[in-house]
RNA sequence: GUGGGUGUAGCUCAGCUGGUUAGAGCACCGGAUUGUGGUUCCGGGUGUCGUGGGUUCAAAUCCCAUCAUCCACCCCA
């Protein structure tokens, strides 16, 4: 069998890492400005650590997408299908609790998920997360979406949108569920098989159908935010506050729904249009109580998540995105002889060594060969070394540019490269 | 897991009503050019036609299976 990646996942290949490293300078810059720090985790865990986190509505889904298996000594791990538990495990356990509250976190690298792949869903993806620990209020939900939105602003983004929910609080699902039963009892035999089964499971789900007949029939329902209790009401009406005060652009979504329990109250999400099916970027809400569930102190948290993937896909579509030019190397040494070949990687060392960018042909080539090979290195300048520059002590340094050339002594040549390479930047 | 599209050179693709030796452009390598590049000209195919099986005198071409990939459903912690 000839050899391959794995389904689902991916090559990055030295074209397009500019990209990811653009993203993830974006992140640190923004993120730490406002006092995150950088965390990171192991990529695999003990399982209980996700299946804590998932609780009850450990959805089959949930656990079937998840890649796990035993190590040589038994135990049982899986590879992270997402950040937040494993933060939340190293915030315990690393007793941050004790650090000045609230404590922000950020995090990035590859997740996990034994998903069917299409665009912008990968079997090994990458996010960017953000985690606030320890502060319940609206204000901290709120910041945490100006930075999941200045962070994609910042990728150079400038179509996304952020949607705002509230899942309410527990017992607000509650009553909303029973709502829905109560509501949709009589013609439940009239929706699709989907939406019947989660009606039974999660009858919030209901309202995600793409269903056309189902959205007729729930069409004339209250939604999820038409239903909130008043503490709830009250804690997204100020995140609202914030984010029209701070110019954050945000559009209510009165039915934003989560998979997970360990949700309540503020959820939101980012979206782009154009990036295919998934246009999710990313997304995140409040989730009291996690902490807890997994043994740590009762501390509230807010944060969110976004696929660098779909981020990069994005900023594929913006208009005006500049077209950075690939870096290009200093100088390409051309020895024409034998003897040159070795002057030529000695003095290689010796300017990389001073941070300049320099590449040589590794045997001895003729001057229109060698030139040529200087070229195709996209080198701004080549130095030609034969038995007469030896005589001399010299090198023929040529600007690739312009054509012009001139003999340079050994002993001066870092200099006069500098200079030229100083004038033309 | 479900449905549909697509797999031919490193890349983008043509060839597919079965028929000599499987092609183009770009890329790559060499030469024109043994002391001066980019352009140009000449030469080189670098390929298990995704894989396995079947039909046939004959399969890149038709059939089946399988794998991969893309799009969508589903789902998205």
């Amino acid at each position: 069998m000839r050899l391959q990646a794995v389904k689902g996942t991916q090559d990055i290949l030295p074209r397009d890492q500019a990209a990811w490293l653009s993203v993830s300078a974006a992140a640190k810059e923004v993120l730490e400005a406002a006092g995150a720090g950088a965390l990171t985790t192991p990529i695999f865990e003990y399982t209980d650590v996700f299946e804590k986190s998932v609780g009850d509505s450990a959805d089959l889904v949930v656990q079937k997408e998840m890649y796990t298996f035993e190590d040589r000594g038994g135990r049982n791990l899986t590879l992270r299908p997402e950040f937040t538990a494993g933060v939340m495990r190293a915030f315990i356990e690393h007793g941050m609790h004790t650090l000045p509250q609230p404590v922000k976190l950020w995090s990035q690298g590859p997740l996990f998920r034994a998903e069917n792949v299409q665009r912008g869903r990968y079997r090994q993806f990458h996010q960017v997360n953000f985690e606030t620990i320890g502060l319940d209020g609206p204000l901290a939900d709120a910041e945490a979406i100006e930075l999941l939105y200045r962070t994609l602003r910042r990728c150079g983004l400038t179509r996304h949108r952020i949607k705002l929910g509230s899942v309410g609080d527990p017992e607000d699902r509650q009553a909303y569920n029973a709502y829905l039963r109560a509501e949709l009892a009589g013609i439940a035999h009239e929706l699709s098989p989907v939406s019947q089964e989660r009606l039974r499971l999660n009858p919030m789900r209901v309202l995600d159908s793409k269903d056309a007949n189902d959205q007729r029939l729930i069409a004339g329902l209250q939604r999820p935010l038409d239903r909130l209790g008043p503490p709830a009401r009250a804690h997204l009406a100020k995140v609202e506050e914030y984010l029209g005060a701070w110019g954050v652009p945000f559009d209510l979504e009165p039915a934003i729904v989560r998979g997970l329990d360990y949700y309540r109250r503020t959820a939101f999400e980012a979206h782009y249009e154009g990036i295919g099916a998934q246009s999710a970027l990313g997304g995140g809400g409040r989730y009291d109580g996690l902490i807890e569930m997994l043994g740590g102190p009762s501390l509230p948290g807010t944060g969110w998540a976004f696929g660098v993937e779909r981020v990069i896909d994005a900023m594929a579509q913006e208009p005006d995105r500049e077209a950075g030019e690939a870096p290009r190397p200093d100088l390409f040494l051309v020895p024409l002889d034998d003897d040159a070949v070795d002057e030529a990687a000695a003095l290689a060392m010796s300017l990389r060594r001073a941070g300049r960018w320099v590449e040589f042909a590794y045997q001895r080539r003729n001057p229109g060969k060698g030139l040529r090979d200087a070229d195709r290195s996209r080198a701004r300048f080549a130095a030609v070394r034969g038995a007469e520059e030896r005589q001399r002590r010299a090198w023929q340094l040529k600007d690739l540019t312009s054509g012009a050339q001139l003999e340079v002594v050994e002993t001066d040549l870092a200099a006069a490269l500098d200079e030229r390479l100083s004038k033309n930047a």
